[in-house]
DNA sequence: TTGACATGAAACCAAATGGTTTCGTATACT
DNA sequence: AGTATACGAAACCATTTGGTTTCATGTCAA
């Protein structure tokens, strides 16, 4: 019924869609371990300082990265937290990419020739 | 040598982009388990068959689906594979998120009140 | 106080995105 | 042969997205 919203974070931005971007990937990866302001975050992108501060706003509705005000600079800093949403997502999926294993397994062993016969796309190309 | 090449997908599309929308997410899981032609497909979702066909697409250039022609249907069904790159951009960010379940239990063991009423980051001041 | 620095807001723009309708074509059914 | 079904392609449209430039505001330093 309710759902139990683990916790205050109402993400008012998909996680899905944040990190769809990949300037927004690449953002994540400058702050996995230190916390940034934004002009020092930009010069690592071939973008204004305004376009990197709107990403950054995206993440941070995401859940992704937090902001703390420091005198006249705002530093951001990864939350990879959400990210679980996303683990949890592919957890579901995994199954199926390791039955796809499994059956390339018995392949390989069985015997190599012919790889035509066992149809899929395995030699589409 | 003679390897069938696991990942001869040559992702024309981004697999990132292409789960970020929450339709073609509803795909994917339609496909699970069953090969499907598009107009079932399409029932499932409040759009036109046209609409559903391009979100396929997009699947189909991210390597999350494959499509088949039987008579004068294409089939589609899921093809997880893709979703390890996913998996692998995820496993890098997991300890992170680690460190933080770490240090919530670390503060629920110190006291025995319900962290969901303060809100997740209520250790943050 | 005066000026330099750090940043966000706003207005603007081109291209991508998600959707539609219309039409053509291939396949199946009688 | 003739009709219905399944589908993609194309043209089109509104909104979102990713970017820019300009401007206002707050803070630090001399």
């Amino acid at each position: 019924m309710s759902k139990p919203n683990p916790a205050a974070s109402p993400p008012k931005h998909d996680v899905f869609q944040a990190i769809a971007d990949p300037t927004r990937r690449g953002l994540l990866l400058l702050l996995v371990d230190q916390e940034m302001p934004v002009t020092a975050i930009s010069s690592h992108f071939p973008m204004t300082r305004t376009a990197v501060s709107k990403h950054l706003r995206i993440l941070e509705e995401a859940g992704l990265v937090k902001e703390r005000k420091v005198g006249r600079e705002t530093r951001y800093r990864l939350d990879a937290d959400p990210l679980r949403e996303l683990k949890s997502w592919l957890a579901f999926y995994e199954r199926f990419w390791e039955n796809k294993i499994e059956s390339l397994r018995r392949y390989v062993e069985s015997d190599d020739t012919d790889p035509q016969q066992q149809g899929e796309d395995a030699a589409k190309s």
